[in-house]
DNA sequence: CTCCATATGGAACGAACGGTACAGTCTAAA
DNA sequence: TTTAGACTGTACCGTTCGTTCCATATGGAG
């Protein structure tokens, strides 16, 4: 195999975190190839479906991370574990919060779900919220909530966690996303 | 007066529209025109700062609508009366359902706090917010919290109704928003 | 009717867009 | 040392962007 300067798995990150910055339309792929430190030549040699694909592999990298880190983790508790299932609910605040860098980072996913980019990412989106706040239901469910309270409860615990997002950004104040985690923390495990 | 077939105030709600659906970046002049039925001529006549003026001044409307219809109802209740901040905290709820269409509309400012346009209306965004939570958490404090306590679930409560908004929209689950609202009015006013 | 400010559509503009083409660089294997 | 092919920078393409400009239409005031 010739040289391998750089490779998809370096360039995924910043491709994010450019997205997350200016979003899909407000990416520019001048800005793309400046924030990369690529030429288009190399991004189209990574990418050859250009954008749309960027922002693809992007979208299933986050995806991956979370199904690994949040998701699976929640899934896999063992039924009738009602500790552990409160432990981990606890973990997942925790890995969540680091994820989001305590609020300085937003949700790609979260945004997408709002913007212009909503059509073409549609059934990505929609299956990364559905299987968090199912992983997060199944949980609860072994924490000891009636199966129907721990559907709801499950969807106001995602749904706070991405609100606290906006507000945070919305008032450039990462603490309160913080602050709204602990207090998420506090309800799921109690 | 020479005719007034346009009034820009007749603009403003058409503009609105687009820019949730298509956001900042996505919405093209041709696409506003095309939603709204003028011509750029029509366009750069109402708004002579172009696009920017237009978001602006959507994000102003939208602004003045929470000020008028929700934010100053709560901070009105007369000091005392634990009552009267159930029932208008009660209000606020059916009025943010109806302003949402029950889930079917996206918040213009929490798409713009997440996505490209932040660095440029940012004031405008956490002033929304701040007003936002502020009012609940005087509304709270009328209806017997402490004022700490108040703030958190002020906080918790505006970043849950954006969470479900998210959520239902990622999830193209309008019902869901109203689910989430309903048991946020059941907690306020507990 | 004549004016004239207001309103309007659309042609035209430069800039920037996403995307393509390709010659050139470099490395690992032969 | 040769060579195949992964990588890279850049010039360039057609398109579309936001914006400007202007000829024209409109309708109340004089």
């Amino acid at each position: 195999m010739p040289r391998q300067v750089a490779e998809r798995a370096d360039i995924l990150p910043k491709l994010a975190e450019i997205f997350r910055k200016r979003g899909y339309e407000g990416a520019s792929l001048s800005e793309i190839g400046a924030a990369t430190g690529l030429g288009k030549g190399s991004l189209y040699h990574f990418f050859p479906g250009g954008k749309p694909e960027m922002a693809e592999s992007v979208l299933a990298e986050v995806d991956a991370w979370f199904e690994g880190n949040i998701f699976a983790p929640l899934r896999a508790i063992p039924a009738g574990d009602a500790a552990e299932a409160r432990a981990r609910l606890a973990e997942m605040c925790r890995a969540v919060d680091a994820y989001f860098k305590s609020g300085r980072r937003v949700c790609l996913l979260g945004a997408f779900a709002l913007a212009d980019t909503r059509e073409r990412h549609a059934a990505r989106v929609r299956d990364y919220f559905r299987r968090w706040v199912e992983a997060v239901a199944r949980a609860l469910v072994v924490a000891g909530r009636a199966p129907a309270d721990a559907r709801t409860e499950a969807f106001d615990a995602v749904a706070c966690i991405q609100g606290a997002l906006v507000l945070a950004r919305a008032a450039d104040n990462p603490p309160a996303f913080a602050g709204a985690l602990a207090r998420l923390q506090a309800r799921l495990t109690a």
